[in-house]
DNA sequence: AGTATGCATGAATATATGTTCATGTAATCA
DNA sequence: TGATTACATGAACATATATTCATGCATACT
């Protein structure tokens, strides 16, 4: 009988969890969703495609880069927003694959 | 140029987001790691595990049985909490098994 | 320089979530 | 049946998160 123990440290699971709460919200979702489909999109195209506010979007989009979820890059007038990595796509997939959901 | 839209509806975004919720919390994710190692535990065997308070332990493990992602079955006095399916633990592995993080 | 467009930010508020504490209940044992 | 063990629950409180509103800042256009 070997002992039980959590295998993550504390940093990991703090940012585990930190990165997931990033997630786990339905406008941030769709969000991701979206930038599955396209590499990137400016702040006017998401917004178009989600139906919110301006703010509510920018307060979102603000949330996930500093997170690390995802990357952002001003071109003139407009701010591109792209996903950092995969990670975060295949969780969701992982979700949308799941027939439980 | 094909249009832009989500690919979820509103029902798998929203139930998506609970799911991720519950999971996105360090003891939450503890007592997921834990019970990858184990199929099932006890309140007791996790409460040794991580150290924290019964009650508090409890609030959680109730929060995740309903939301769906711990089964529970009582044999006599203790309470065996198991993952109800793999998903989850994917989801944590894909963190895990992530540099970033 | 003045105006319009695209986006960010901060304060105020609303709502949700986490934690503690006290207590309750179910099963077992003496 | 009374005591003990194992766990759940609810109310109160603390903290975090989401949303709105007003405003600010940067770039581009006239």
């Amino acid at each position: 009988m070997n002992s039980l123990q959590i295998r993550l440290d504390k940093k990991k699971l703090e940012r585990a969890a930190y990165v997931l709460k990033s997630v786990a919200h339905p406008i941030r979702i769709s969000i991701i969703d979206l930038l599955e489909q396209r590499d990137r999109l400016s702040v006017t195209e998401l917004q178009e495609a989600l139906h919110i506010e301006q703010s509510l979007l920018s307060h979102h989009l603000t949330n996930m880069r500093d997170k690390g979820v995802l990357d952002t890059k001003r071109e003139g007038k407009n701010v591109y927003y792209s996903l950092t990595d995969t990670t975060i796509s295949h969780i969701i997939e992982c979700i949308n694959g799941c027939r439980k959901f």
